[in-house]
DNA sequence: AAGTCGGGGGT
DNA sequence: ACCCCAGACTT
């Protein structure tokens, strides 16, 4: 009983401040417009924007909502309808989702939605079972968008979801452990307003992105003060940690008449089917013999142009760049010899990219000198 | 239950 | 440096 008021108290308060407070975002239907349409009596008011819905949550899984809120934009005016996704190429969607990192994210949606035009007639799936099957959708998505685009009553977990409940009740045993997890899905269940659900939960996610933050968050300003268990950010508690491996790559640009060897790497693993310059996940000692194993190509002395440091989650990736110029080389399905000017259809990660850009510059070092050379024997 | 998958924002 | 982000999937 005690609960049940609690529960109703929790909702009305920060329904309140989602009115009043709630951030305007691409994605999002404000709840002023949703009236606005109803009352209007449009059909499909509420599903039409299913599929901006799936677009957003896909980018937004790990992703502020900041850096998503750009690649969202381009990515509707690429891909207006889930149609229009489903019959792109890969390697377009990939290079709309350049830069924005989980690679992984861009080919499942591009899956997702190509099942929704062929199993589901082109209507995004309103119930969480159904979600689930899409690739790309857990337990978070699936709720979000049945939540969001569908008003149904489930709830979501996401991040911020996991610190504002653990504060909320004073849950402090580590919201990393599985057991923890399930306990706060359990009360976010409980919890979700029945009649306005995806409000609901996009109002724990605003709260907890702009006053229930990490460190310092700013409890005096919460409409959840008074109902608070903890009211500080000593919890949430969480154990796991990992610290980066130490990794050197290798990339061997391979230069023949102006152009650059470029692969695809494997549907697999890191930067799956993304493009790179000729790259070894190794410290390559002997350059020569690597490139005349490999390739079959006899070649002289490379030239080392720099090293740089690339983080990523799980490693510390010291680039050696070299180039290596080459007389011939053929071609296959994975690889293209390509000017550094023509590269917009490649989808390419960051390192790569800051490769390129120091293959330029010293590309416009050397050019003029060439030029300069040339003009002067004849 | 632990590991993998990116890149940027904030402190 | 470190933690965190509208997680999902594999092992």
């Amino acid at each position: 009983m005690r609960r049940d008021a609690c529960k109703n108290a929790v909702r009305r308060s920060l329904l309140h401040w989602y009115d009043r407070h709630h951030r305007v975002l691409p994605w999002r239907v404000s709840p002023g417009d949703r009236a606005r349409k109803a009352s209007r009596n449009q059909k499909n008011s509420c599903s039409v924007n299913a599929y901006h819905v799936l677009v957003s949550e896909a980018m937004l899984q790990q992703t502020q909502v900041a850096t998503v809120r750009a690649y969202f934009v381009r990515f509707m005016e690429a891909f207006p309808t889930v149609e229009v996704l489903a019959a792109a190429d890969e390697q377009r969607v990939l290079r709309l989702w350049q830069g924005l990192g989980y690679y992984r994210r861009a080919r499942h949606l591009h899956a997702a939605a190509r099942i929704i035009v062929q199993q589901h007639g082109g209507r995004v799936p309103d119930t969480v079972q159904q979600l689930l099957a899409l690739p790309g959708v857990g337990r978070y998505s699936a709720g979000a968008i049945a939540s969001i685009a569908y008003q149904q009553p489930v709830p979501i977990l996401d991040g911020n979801v996991a610190r504002v409940l653990s504060r909320l009740f004073g849950i402090r045993q580590p919201i990393d452990a599985t057991a923890t997890k399930n306990q706060l899905w359990q009360r976010a269940g409980e919890l979700v307003s029945p009649t306005r659900p995806g409000d609901f939960n996009q109002a724990l996610m605003d709260l907890g992105s702009t006053l229930c933050t990490p460190r310092q968050p700013r409890c005096a300003d919460c409409p959840l003060h008074k109902l608070c268990a903890t009211r500080s950010d000593e919890l949430p508690i969480k154990t796991r940690r990992t610290t980066p491996k130490p990794v050197t790559h290798t990339i061997l640009a391979l230069r023949r008449r102006g152009r650059y060897l470029f692969e695809q790497r494997s549907p697999r693993g890191l930067w799956s089917n993304m493009w790179q310059l000729t790259t070894a996940e190794q410290l390559i000692d002997d350059p020569v013999n690597w490139i005349k194993e490999r390739f079959g190509l006899s070649v002289r002395a490379p030239r080392t142009l720099e090293s740089f440091i690339h983080h990523t989650t799980h490693r510390t990736i010291r680039f050696e760049l070299l180039t290596v110029a080459v007389q011939r080389g053929s071609t296959n399905g994975q690889t293209q010899w390509r000017t550094l000017d023509d590269l917009d259809d490649l989808p390419l990660p960051n390192p790569q990219r800051k490769a390129i850009k120091a293959l330029l510059a010293t590309d416009k070092e050397v050019e003029p000198q060439r030029r300069r050379e040339r003009g002067g024997r004849q």
